[in-house]
DNA sequence: TTTAATAGAAACTAAATGGTATCATATGGA
DNA sequence: TCCATATGATACCATTTAGTTTCTATTAAA
């Protein structure tokens, strides 16, 4: 089990990068428009936004002077990947469990 | 959409920790025998099960002269669940846009 | 063609993070 | 009881992080 989406994780580790998350999974917005949401500088938004970029969560496109952010669901595979597949190892592990349950059992 | 399970994505941010978190989905441990696994001194790895029980992520149970350290699914709740509700924003922007879509075709 | 708006970049700061080394404590067993 | 083992706690260090201020560049529009 390895290091997919590293990116992700960590951008989704900052609760002001899930906020702006959640804002551009409503609307596309520009640096301005998200930095009006949050009492903090546009360059501190403008950082977390190259951040959630790394993560691929967001996409960005130049349209004139502005820069478009976009929610990309498709960066929060990486995520539930891997959230599925310790998903996987934990029950297999419980299936391993009631196995030997049932087979203490059937030796008594 | 607020701050839950801020700890827990904290504690996921971390490779080190996904890793541990990985094997202890598939075997309770002693801090000892997690710490075995990495190139880390044990008072690191410490830390680290220090961060992902504050996350609800693991919990540790005294035993005697040790502490055993289980994988607590129910801690991923917050995580799951905050991506839940990220889709649901995503899904409900679809419906609207296609509902938009549908009205500009009937007015052609 | 100025001027105002939007964004990028750089330099800096304070605090958090991930790690170490070292020392103290509690428990199991010879 | 005494010793080895397993863990806890503390102090310290280097790096990263989140934020600021300030300055520059590009584009829209009067």
């Amino acid at each position: 089990m390895m290091n997919a989406g590293e990116g992700a994780f960590r951008a989704l580790a900052d609760p002001t990068r899930r906020a702006i998350l959640s804002l551009l999974a409503e609307e596309d917005m520009t640096i301005g428009r998200v930095a009006e949401n949050f009492a903090m500088t546009r360059p501190a938004i403008k950082k977390h936004l190259g951040i959630l970029e790394e993560g691929q969560l967001i996409r960005v496109e130049a349209r004139g002077r502005e820069r478009v952010n976009r929610f990309n669901p498709e960066g929060l595979r990486a995520v539930t990947g891997w959230l599925g597949e310790l998903d996987r190892f934990w029950n297999l592990r419980l299936d391993r469990l009631k196995a030997e349950i049932e087979r203490d059992m059937k030796d008594e």
